[in-house]
DNA sequence: AAATAAAATTAGTCTTGCCTAATTTTATTT
DNA sequence: AAATAAAATTAGGCAAGACTAATTTTATTT
């Protein structure tokens, strides 16, 4: 098994993975967390010496199947644990992420199939994010945006992309969650802004970030 | 907040300051924790500098009121979680001490509560040792073993001193958990072995080592 | 009380995982 | 293509937390 911070390494390269067709380089790992890319080609080379990436200069950091069995699993038990949080102990989906951070990095060889059984088997977490089954399968991520859809059309908020506090806490207050309806009113020429309808009441506007990290159905 | 390191230095200080009268040394806490006694000795002046421990050559190692504190936050939570781990996911005693000492160093401030809450306010943990409240204030733990009462007495298994997988596992073979009654029926002059009765069973004899890890009540 | 044994402490080392600063390599402009 | 900017890498260092070996202190025997 991994150090807590080769699992976060994992991690980071697996979520960077998400973006198909970006090549993951040290300084993207180094953004993502927060590290310096200089540690980052430490960890590159240890992390190739355990068999769980491949480096190469032009096709950039890839995980290994190996590694990419581990990154999963770890996404997985992130995920069933956020579940837990919400539903069995009462956290508001704005808390839940950093105390899934921690207990992601549990390892045992039963506790996530125990935890998904006496969680029902969720499909996804609080987030909209799909829980990797045992064999390491999931539902396909979510990936059309609020600010992706046609001017006049109704959706209904799958997942947000962004799962920081603030972010959330702002939902909270605009009265969005999971299964939401929103109607995009108008596009605003200028800066991309968004005028919406939530669950069919007054307007709002909303920021073209704003918009791009909420995804819809 | 302390380290993971730091926060297991106080558990195993804590865990020894229970048997009355003993003196703390840094041998003592080496050998609790399998570390060398030099190491010990690093952190015996780190957790002095913290002001978590005292440390006194004469009355040997002390928790502060902030490390008692500590320490009891984190007891509260290893137990609460066995707890979980045995009545919500399912494990069986033996297998739930080493999951739980992962995730006791679990840090967040509402955590433990509400974990407690979800578990209806369990007094004991599964191996029958108490668990301390959000106060700090605990039940008393049982300290009568089958080995201190007297042949023809008959009792009731409260708790075990030994959490180890081996012996829990061995109580399992022995049909023996919290609860079970048990008759002593004789005691061997010889090693002090224990001849027993299970739940009025045939007699079985046991080591006097065996008798020492069974609470009674 | 001296001799011996045990415990505690110090000194120095190692690994992990991070850092900064300097340098080299690769990309992008002009 | 040369100049410049950005990214990657190397070199050297640091703190945490462990270790071993050597030394000093304290306890226990004889």
């Amino acid at each position: 098994m991994q150090t807590l911070s080769e699992q976060n390494y994992l991690k980071a390269i697996y979520r960077l993975s998400q973006d198909e067709g970006v090549k993951i380089t040290p300084t993207a790992i180094a953004e993502s967390l927060g590290n310096n890319p200089a540690s980052v080609v430490d960890m590159i080379r240890k992390l190739t010496d355990k068999q769980l990436i491949a480096y190469d200069k032009k096709a950039g950091v890839r995980l290994s199947p190996q590694g990419q069995k581990d990154a999963v699993l770890i996404v997985r038990r992130h995920r069933l644990w956020e579940v837990f949080l919400l539903e069995k102990l009462g956290y508001h989906w704005d808390e839940i992420h950093d105390i899934a951070e921690e207990l992601e990095h549990i390892n045992d060889t039963t506790l996530a199939d125990r935890l998904e059984k006496f969680l029902d088997f969720p499909e996804y977490d609080p987030h909209g994010d799909p829980i990797p089954k045992a064999n390491g399968k999931m539902a396909k991520p979510y990936s059309v945006s609020l600010a992706d859809i046609k001017t006049g059309t109704t959706c209904k908020v799958a997942a947000v992309r962004d799962t920081s506090s603030p972010f959330l806490q702002y939902l909270l207050k605009l009265d969005i969650g999971i299964g939401t309806t929103i109607s995009l009113v108008e596009k605003i020429g200028y800066d991309n802004s968004l005028v919406i309808s939530i669950n069919g009441k007054d307007n709002t506007t909303v920021s073209q970030k704003f918009g791009e990290n909420i995804l819809v159905e």
